[in-house]
DNA sequence: ATTTCAATTGCAAAATTATGCATTTTTATT
DNA sequence: AATAAAAATGCATAATTTTGCAATTGAAAT
């Protein structure tokens, strides 16, 4: 009746999104604890097929995600992000700093917005009332910055 | 001077980013090619901090991917799905099949963006004018399904 | 029920990736 | 410039993941 495959990729589905899987075979483990019976082979093929992707994580190690499962948090909170973005006035570049303008009071919110996203080129931000410093990254170009901050706020793409 | 790192994961990144890469040995040609001199365990150890993962991919095996960086594209297209989320009416459910109704014209759209995110929850679809039929993979409940709608064209949370 | 074909899985081995430790290279300090 | 401290890297190996192949299991057809 073909069903148990089924019925387990679907439990690995699961446990992978609570976002604690950090090996295969710790993954394998909690099967076995509720009753799925497999080897790490067949789990291997499983993820292929669930397209379960192992990343890097800063602090513990690697864990397995499903890229599509953006959580639903995350998703609302574009929202709010692409609103702030209207709050963005101007930005200026000077050696490997860039000096963003905003509106009066929304320095804080945009900065925070970028440390949380975190871009890769951008390596820390200060933010005042009405303006954001930004350090970026050794041997990042202009529009590398900006292509990041656009990737943290669609919206400034046409403000740019 | 402390640079080699940054510019050599700078290239990684590039690299990366054409996503044609499906292993670190690989990748570490590819780099020699440009006149990196580095080993695997360097490359992991890069990959690590750029948080490079790794990811099934249905036709090429695996591919390297940076999360963070979803391509302008797919970030504008967005925009058209959440637009087309509006010709949404009902969903009705029955059995392992959800049939969805949409105002004129409409269907054949909304099942190309579904077709296209290609949920797992959903097996396949078929379109008419006004209707589409979605067939659900086995195992699958109807919040199930909801959820990843919504994941597809997040403006469908209120019309549910 | 028996046979046939395809799908699923385990086993064992290959392939790939991660990491402890020693060494080299950079950076900072005096 | 010399020395000390920190960061980066390679080497070798461990750990993890993937896969070819044979065996098993389930489904379909006669």
């Amino acid at each position: 009746m073909m069903k148990k495959k089924t019925e387990r990729q679907l439990e690995i589905r699961k446990i992978i999104l609570d976002g604690k899987v950090h090996s295969q075979e710790e993954l394998l483990m909690q099967l076995k604890k509720k009753g799925f019976e497999l080897t790490q082979a067949t789990l291997s093929r499983d993820l292929k097929l669930l397209q379960v992707a192992k990343v890097p994580h800063p602090a513990k190690g690697y864990i397995y995600v499903i890229p599509g499962a953006e959580k639903r948090e995350e998703a609302s909170q574009k929202n709010r992000v692409n609103f702030l973005a209207d709050g963005f006035k101007d930005i200026q570049f000077s050696g490997n700093l860039a000096v963003v303008k905003t509106l009066p009071g929304y320095a804080n919110s945009i900065a925070a917005v970028i440390d949380r996203a975190a871009p890769w080129e951008i390596i820390g931000t200060v933010a005042g009332d009405d303006t954001i410093l930004l350090i970026q990254r050794e041997g990042i170009t202009k529009s590398d910055l900006i292509n990041a901050l656009i990737n943290v706020m669609p919206n400034l793409r046409d403000k740019l």
